[in-house]
RNA sequence: GCCGGGGUGGGGUAGUUGGUCAUCCUAGAGGAUUGUGGAUCCUCCGACCCGGGUUCGAAUCUCGGCCCCGGCCCCA
């Protein structure tokens, strides 16, 4: 039996239910902060993503050459796709642009808890706004979004220019490999690379960053950095608006095009892959031939807050079960066309089955059964029976509907 | 790429000193029951992940592969 690629899954309906719900909470919450959906190609120049990624990451992409020749990539994120598209059609639009998208992306990496090759993200991308304002309303976005999920989450909000500054001497590579250490928290692998530089000077007030939660004391390790004003007035932000979030100034993110605040998102029962939210202000743009406006965004790990949430009861809605005998069965098509006009799910018999078997049918799919037989059928009236509570009435049309749209949870 | 644990009908399982038609529950279809239910009874459907090896004989032992789960690496 063919089996599905792996990491990848199936959704059954219960399942897609419950992600369509936890989406549309997501969607609701970017709509009222202004954000508008944009969707772009699945695939796209390879070059698109090793551009600012190097060749590395290709060993950890689908990469596929079409029929014309071209180098291609399933999409690994959304980001770089969004600005490839702003710089295309929208580099004139009234800014700041606040987009929104929802789609899955795809890698080729080892599948384990919270990590498949397609995964779904809900990211979104506030394009040129290049302020205080714009850094922490992008912060309180996360934050209300992945409240209305109802997933149990720590923020931690931090700035790359603290670490920047005490590192700004060092070589590129080097700053780099100390950045990895510290995210890392790998201590031994920082005082080794450090003495190897002959900086062991650094690494006090190094790991002393990285373990501060405390904004005045951090400015008091890191020095004087450029941006001290804008992110004093983020966090003030933040905390004026309620967010709940913790400094942390070890965040360095694997990417090198974030320029400034950065935060991330965790959530408690995960396990390894416990991050369930990423971004930070970023500067993409001139990559790919465009201005170098300044960006702003975040991507939610959809799957990650799903698997998080664990499983969620659906909603309750009213279905209908339609039964009939054959003599009600004309009759029971205009009812069924009445019923799904008023926007109730309603569900015929398909199997030839008889009355008594149509009813033990309804009675595991559908919370109401309407039984049109020859009698019903003559008198126009309906049969409507409660499947929960096993009361029968017969009733008109009109009436029959409006007891099953008054039907809710409760 | 690395380490560990796994894989028996759609779901959940029994069966490993190798040995008749592979167990049971559940789900599904049909019937007893053609104007009223999920009970009961009966019938049907349906599996040893794939391939090689050992053997008279493999779900069981062995090797390789695939896939799943947890961890490492990585994480744009």
């Amino acid at each position: 039996m063919l089996q599905k690629p792996r990491g990848t899954r199936d959704f059954l309906p219960d399942e897609m239910e419950g992600r369509r719900a936890v989406e549309m909470k997501l969607r609701e919450v970017a709509r009222c902060y202004g954000y508008r959906e944009v969707c772009t190609p699945e695939f796209e120049d390879l070059e698109l993503f090793t551009m600012r990624s190097g060749e590395g990451i290709i060993e950890e992409m689908y990469v596929f050459e079409d029929k014309g020749g071209r180098k291609l990539a399933l999409r690994p994120e959304i980001t770089a796709a969004v600005i490839r598209m702003y710089i295309n059609e929208a580099k004139v639009a009234p800014k700041p642009l606040r987009w929104c998208y929802f789609a899955d992306c795809f890698r080729y990496e080892r599948p384990q808890k919270g990590r498949y090759r397609q995964f779904w993200q809900f990211g979104v991308e506030l394009i040129g706004a290049d302020t205080a304002a714009a850094d922490a309303e992008t912060i309180m976005l996360a934050s209300d979004m992945l409240n209305a999920t109802g997933v149990t989450y720590e923020l931690k909000v931090g700035h790359l220019s603290f670490m920047k500054n005490l590192v700004k001497d060092l070589e590129p590579a080097m700053q780099r490999r100390v950045r990895a250490h510290l995210d890392k928290k790998d201590y031994e692998g920082l005082n080794a690379t450090l003495e190897s530089l002959n900086r062991t000077d650094l690494a006090a007030s190094l790991t002393a960053l990285v373990n501060t939660r405390d904004l005045v004391e951090a400015f008091e390790i890191a020095g004087a950095i450029p941006e001290k004003e804008r992110f004093e007035q983020t966090i003030k932000s933040l905390d004026a608006a309620g967010v709940k979030y913790s400094l942390n100034f070890g965040i360095a993110r694997g990417l090198d095009y974030y320029t400034g605040m950065v935060f991330e998102g965790f959530a408690e029962n995960l396990g390894a892959e416990n991050q369930i939210l990423g971004g930070g202000t970023y500067r993409l743009a001139h990559l790919f031939g465009g201005d170098d406006v300044a960006s702003c965004g975040f991507a939610i790990g959809f799957d990650r807050v799903m698997v998080s949430l664990g499983d969620i009861k659906s909603a309750i809605v009213p279905v209908v079960g339609l039964v009939c005998t054959s003599e009600g069965r004309t009759r029971a098509l205009v009812v069924a066309k009445a019923l799904r006009d008023a926007g109730i799910r309603t569900e015929m018999d398909l199997m030839g089955r008889g009355l008594g078997a149509q009813l033990a049918h309804a009675a595991k799919t559908a919370n109401f059964a309407i039984v049109i037989g020859q009698r019903e059928a003559e008198s126009g009236q309906v049969t409507i029976k409660n499947l929960l509570t096993a009361e029968q009435k017969t009733v008109d049309l009109a009436a029959a509907i409006a007891e099953v749209r008054a039907f809710g949870p409760g």
